[in-house]
DNA sequence: TCTGATGATACCTGTCAGGTATCAATCCAT
DNA sequence: ATGGATTGATACCTGACAGGTATCATCAGA
């Protein structure tokens, strides 16, 4: 049986005149009793009933009609979803995120792609870097975010967003009447650490900043959260080093200066994907994504 | 698109090589490779990633497996479904009884039925047998039983079953040495009759019998059971006529015998169906209700 | 009885599915 | 490196068959 076979067969069966329904295929009417015939013969049943003013269906015939409107919906449907499929409208998008990433350009770029992609359900797995490496490796996401920057011959590595680091200090502070402030100007400053106790983080970046630009951090204060770091700097404490994103926390007594450096330094968000995945849903996910202007 | 490019996609996805997809098909492989070029071409999007050591699916084309499985599935239930519904074996029985008449023949029937063409609905509708050729007509019903005989042009009455009446008497009563009774014998013997007040009932056979045998009937008693009317005979009220299945009630003083008349009366049950019905269940049931030995 | 509508049949033709032969690319064993 | 084996793709031929035209048989209704 082939879907011609249903299609004249429900055409046949909604005009119930060989004419008429020939006339909708536009096909001649011997041709269309013919493949009738054949169908009869492929069920080894009558599907219709044949007078010299039109036609009926059969007992048979009514069960088919049924089954064929249904397949023919299917295969219509089928057409349409493989097609989506191939252009990334439907799917399931696997993302690995590495804790505080999703706090930044991430929900961002997910909302975006939920926009644009809406029939794309997209699920989260919050995973360690080597687990993410690990889990595309095994197909079980299809893109990673981290802040770290790994080399892997089979893994793309790419930058998404740049954040510079800003210092945050207390107004009264010599140093918040300059606009910007050099790393050598803070090596011997009393250093707010955070966070602390993580295994990858910017932590380890400011402490290498400061060692490079010849000083030893003197480190008065380990904190978890960023909030408890800004209120020691209002309180002062010391100075801390943050992600600019942080300095929307506007506490009072406390400033935050840009540093002056070139490059400036900065934490970069990469995305990491496997090199030969040539899923569509992936390349309009990494489209999106290079196309989102910066926050 | 046909069911053969779905075939051979499914063929090709699951053996994820051409010569051997096409071995499986019985085809060669160079057109297995066109057709799939063309299904490619049809779907607008590539389905499968070509390599010199296989075939792997695409996004697209995992998507069309699952789809194109289905719909391969459906195809063959539809097939089947068909001849099924050709041959009788699925469908819908609509039956309209007609109150006691359920009590005799019809549940065997039914239950035969039933065992042989198990995916067969069976709905039952007590009716009247003016309700049943009008619901014949209709199509409400497929067949309808009756006890009654009329004939009506496009409706054909069958009869399914004959039930010779017997007569009730008590064990004293001088006709019991005999083994069977003339209707000539009882014309003026005191009768129970029964059932009463229905409309059309073997109750009137049996005053026509008394009449055309040159009697009056000497009715003593109308009862509505017959179980009454059975323990009216034990009482030695008199006598009644009853079809034979009510001589299984075995009252202490009650004896049954037959009627000595040819052809012997009795009551008959039909069966009704449009005579155009070309049904293949109806069919199947009327077959089945033929050959159905008596009880 | 004639007419117009219906579906079926006979026969022709062009398309296309499937065949064979062969190629190009790649992998692997030597 | 290199030849053989294996993969999918291409070129070209052929036969089956879907679809065309012409026509028939049947039957309802005027």
């Amino acid at each position: 049986m082939e879907l011609r076979h249903l299609r004249y067969f429900v055409a046949l069966a909604e005009e119930l005149n060989f004419g008429r329904a020939a006339a909708r295929l536009h096909i001649s009417q011997p041709p269309l009793t013919r493949q009738i015939q054949q169908l009869e013969e492929i069920i080894g049943a009558r599907l219709f009933l044949r007078s010299t003013r039109g036609v009926e269906l059969t007992t048979a015939g009514k069960t088919l009609l049924a089954e064929a409107q249904r397949i023919l919906g299917m295969v219509k449907v089928a057409e349409e979803r493989t097609g989506k499929a191939a252009r990334g409208q439907i799917g399931r998008l696997d993302v690995g995120i590495f804790g505080s990433a999703i706090l930044n350009h991430i929900p961002r770029l997910l909302l975006e792609f939920r926009n644009q992609y809406p029939e794309v359900e997209i699920a989260l797995y919050p995973m360690t870097k080597a687990e993410q490496t690990e889990a595309l490796r095994a197909h079980q996401i299809t893109v990673g975010f981290n802040r770290h920057v790994p080399t892997e011959p089979d893994i793309v590595v790419e930058t998404v967003h740049f954040e510079p680091l800003v210092i945050a200090l207390n107004r009264k502070h010599p140093l918040a009447r300059q606009k910007s402030i050099r790393i050598t100007e803070i090596v011997d400053e009393p250093l707010i650490l955070y966070p602390r106790n993580t295994r990858v983080s910017f932590a380890h970046d400011v402490l290498n900043l400061i060692r490079s630009a010849g000083g030893v951090p003197n480190v008065v204060q380990e904190v978890t959260d960023v909030v408890t770091a800004i209120a020691l700097v209002a309180s002062g404490f010391g100075i801390c080093v943050t992600p600019q994103a942080a300095s929307s926390l506007k506490l009072p007594g406390v400033i935050y200066r840009q540093i002056k450096a070139d490059p400036p330094p900065g934490i970069e968000l990469a995305c990491l994907y496997r090199r030969n995945d040539e899923s569509p849903i992936l390349g309009a996910f990494l489209d999106i994504m290079r196309r989102l202007p910066p926050a």
